[in-house]
DNA sequence: ACCTGATATGCTCAATATGAGTATAAGGAA
DNA sequence: TTCCTTATACTCATATTGAGCATATCAGGT
């Protein structure tokens, strides 16, 4: 151990103090990258051996890479660059989402292994094959969070699974305060006691999960094996990169109220339910149609084309593509939500 | 050792040839400490040498440290512990801003330098005295972006200073496609030509300056000289600082829409007039009081207390506190904007 | 006591926007 | 033709906004 140490210290502090003060830190790039097709938004997972799992199986996880600073000019060339490589996807849009020091280190590392920091950003892509060889899939998002999906109602995994196994985690707290804080949290998270369901606090939702021991990552984390709850709880990924998709579940249900980046998923040209559809599939939840159309068209974000879709199954629909020049004419342009539809 | 470097394959192959791969990686942290006090929203900077500006000179800078693994935690510990030593001040509410890459790289350090990325937080304080000792300083952060205080009106600035600046630069276009880009990006960063302002631009703004050598950050950089317009173009900062000081302003103007942040930045109980005050310096606009009035007290975001503020010099005002039940009955409570007064 | 100048707080009203439908149009298939 | 399906148009009660006017309550001067 000792030598081993030793062995590294002249990389780090070769590049004179700045090195000194802060060795061993690697930067990791991790890429989620999403694509919406027939109603399932979906993730890009490779496949990779992960030993904190369920005795060194594979798991799902997301492009990765580390940062070669020798390389990659920058962050985000750094990440396109890793993506390409391992999946074969050249990215388009592409945004910063997070950078991840806090919970993960590699268990097995030590106290003294190296620290990784992991930058994570969001990509969005159009759907599209990926090349055979690789190790790629595209995976429903809503397989690592099945109680993300409202579009036929609430899940009944949230009052049958997660409030029973969250009540038992409220009765764990050990004063009142902690209680009170936890229930609030609880409430506000899942959408319980006349509190809504909030879309965009899916990390919350996670991060509440992990906490309470429900989700297998926890378990493996910790050593302790996972409660029977766990298991149906969601598709586990390796090492903390559900929680990362969960952060970019979040951040792009909010963004897409206020900046047109929904079109990034869609071809040039689409007919309005498409877009709805993309919408629904992303936010989870259902709307009601004619409004939808109204705030759309109405609200400047997209024009009609004159072509038609042929191939609905009923009346043609009308084609339309994104009008660039909403940019200038309103402040935040987004996908403002019309009021869900009530359930189906 | 072998089984330990097999347990670290799946993360980056070894302690050892994943130093090699990602060599002298050093991780900063920098803190945007933000306070608003009478009308005016202020950054906690501490003076620092910037061998890159105007001749060793001394500049004002974030407070920032570079993460030690080996003592923080975790990420946001390590700038928590950095701001205390730096500042004095212990930070209560605390978010993660943006990890830069991509640009700042020390221009001395040469190609084979250490590469630097920067995890930049945001920090809101309520106003509070410095340590006399310390060399920091709460500036208003208008000092260092004049064109994004619109209280009084639409800054001279944009039409006397900055927009023929962007022409010119408009016409340094190669071919017909950038300069359109450009035009666009001009219109909509600044608000020309019937776009309206969008106060959480302001990233985009600084960046487009930066871009155009209009800021004497830029000049530094690349060594030539700063044209004249700079000098009357806000306040220098060290290296990037400035940019991700730019990044926090707009973080935190769309962030108190949706979430109740602006308490972070109020003692317990204020009046109407203060929270009002608050929201406008941040903002950089002026509202309708009346209207403003009516969105938060029947908005549910804040509750009159009884209690009454005889210092107004007019009638007195009721104090009122943040109703915190709101964050189960809404699902982004924060202070929506009623729409801007009139120009004063 | 009575103005005047500040604020604070209340109330009105027209213009829009939203939520929730109903109605009609235009295709394919039985 | 009659259904069934999806698209698109129109309606209408209600809520939310933008913009002001009106009133209340203090301090200070006369």
């Amino acid at each position: 151990m000792a030598t081993r140490r030793a062995a590294l210290e002249p990389v780090h502090r070769s590049r004179r103090s700045a090195s000194a003060l802060s060795p061993s830190v690697v930067v990791g790039l991790n890429a989620v990258i999403i694509a919406v097709t027939d109603e399932v938004p979906r993730v890009l997972t490779v496949s990779r051996t992960d030993h904190a799992l369920t005795g060194g199986g594979r798991a799902d996880a997301l492009p990765f890479g580390p940062l070669r600073p020798e390389q990659h000019h920058t962050l985000e060339r750094g990440l396109r660059s890793w993506a390409r490589q391992q999946t074969g996807i050249r990215l388009g849009y592409v945004e910063q989402l997070y950078t991840f020091g806090d919970r993960f280190r590699d268990p097995r590392a030590g106290q003294d292994g190296p620290w990784m920091i992991s930058v994570a950003y969001l990509a969005l892509v159009r759907e599209q094959q990926l090349a055979g060889s690789s190790e790629a899939h595209w995976r429903d998002w809503y397989d690592y969070f099945p109680w993300e999906d409202w579009r036929s109602g609430p899940p009944a995994l949230i009052p049958q699974t997660i409030a029973p196994a969250l009540s038992n985690w409220l009765a764990q707290a050990s004063g009142r305060s902690t209680l009170h804080v936890r229930r609030e949290r609880r409430d506000i998270a899942f959408g319980l006691h006349r509190t809504p369901w909030d879309t965009e606090r899916s990390l919350e939702r996670y991060e509440l999960l992990y906490e309470a021991r429900l989700v297998v990552e926890a378990a493996s984390d910790t050593g302790e094996p996972a409660p029977q709850e766990a298991e149906n709880l969601g598709r586990p990924m390796a090492l903390d990169h559900r929680r990362i998709l969960a952060t970019a579940l979040g951040r792009l249900r909010g963004k897409i109220k206020y900046r047109p980046v929904v079109f990034e998923l869609l071809p040039p040209v689409f007919t309005l339910s498409r877009l709805q559809r993309v919408v629904e599939a992303l936010a989870g939840i259902r709307l009601h149609k004619q409004n939808f159309r109204r705030l759309v068209e109405r609200g400047g974000l997209v024009e009609g084309t004159g072509q038609y879709d042929e191939e609905t199954g009923g009346r043609p629909a009308e084609m339309f593509a994104f009008r660039r020049e909403v940019l200038r004419e309103r402040a935040a342009p987004g996908v403002r939500l019309p009021g869900p539809q009530a359930r189906a």
